[in-house]
DNA sequence: AATACTGTAATATGTATCTATTACAGTGAG
DNA sequence: CTCACTGTAATAGATACATATTACAGTATT
């Protein structure tokens, strides 16, 4: 798989690189067994340092999500992908509500956000699908 | 003016500070030559350090938002009302752009968004919306 | 003049994130 | 066995953010 780290918009990396492998368990782009990239091919991929990839990994071995098979790598656990499918649209739910309390704070309307919320759509639409595919 | 820090957001405080001054400009809930609470004030109701309000305060200056009284405290500029009126929907947009894109490689479908956000404008319209008020 | 406010600055401390580098033990293929 | 690969760990350094504390100069009110 191909992580895509975007470094300013909030979220550390080691959780950026969380999220893109939930996210493709959650879509069979991983599957139950299948070898996560090793964390020195994920890091230099990502333009990023080893130990921010370990970091992740040893964050989805605590969650149950990679157990790891020593001296040869991670893999993808059996529950993953039961695990992975409940979080897909919570982990964007969880950010969408913290936009969106911000905005009804501050006097936007529901009105406001859907044609925002369009806007944004049709704009990510036209953009290259941002190919999620699978390494080596 | 009253501020809701939310120290979970993955926002620098100084800048939720900093969009909501914008915010309450745009809104008019804060006028033309009204002062702003005092750092010591506006820290205090917010929980926070001065030096975090200072720094807020500073960088709307440096945008031309807040103008200094020396000894005195700070003003609403002249040119705030049509700065922050258009800085209004473009500091959610942005955010937005970035959850929106996140969903989007990883396979959201336009129809899941929408959902979500209908699900949440429903939620927050039910709660308190948030009291705006000037201060003092 | 004295007092109580303003913003601003300097210093030190703590925490989180990320990087760079080195090292080591386990595994599998030649 | 040797070599190349795994994850993992330890260390050190940089940066950003936020805190606590102290201090100072300008202003307004009394």
């Amino acid at each position: 798989m191909i992580c895509h780290i975007d470094p300013s918009n909030g979220i550390p990396i080691y959780e950026q690189i969380e999220r893109q492998v939930k996210f493709a368990v959650a879509n069979g782009s991983l599957l139950v067994g299948e070898r996560v990239p090793s964390v020195r091919d994920m890091a230099s991929q990502a333009a990023v340092n080893v130990n921010t990839v370990a970091r992740a990994y040893r964050e989805l071995q605590q969650q149950g999500i990679l157990h790891s098979i020593r001296g040869t790598g991670l893999a993808i656990a059996t529950d993953a992908p039961e695990i992975c499918r409940h979080s897909r649209l919570n982990l964007i739910r969880e950010r969408l509500r913290s936009v969106l309390q911000e905005a009804f704070q501050n006097q936007i309307s529901a009105d406001e956000i859907r044609t925002l919320v369009d806007e944004q759509c049709a704009l990510l639409n036209q953009q290259p699908p941002a190919s999620n595919q699978l390494n080596s």
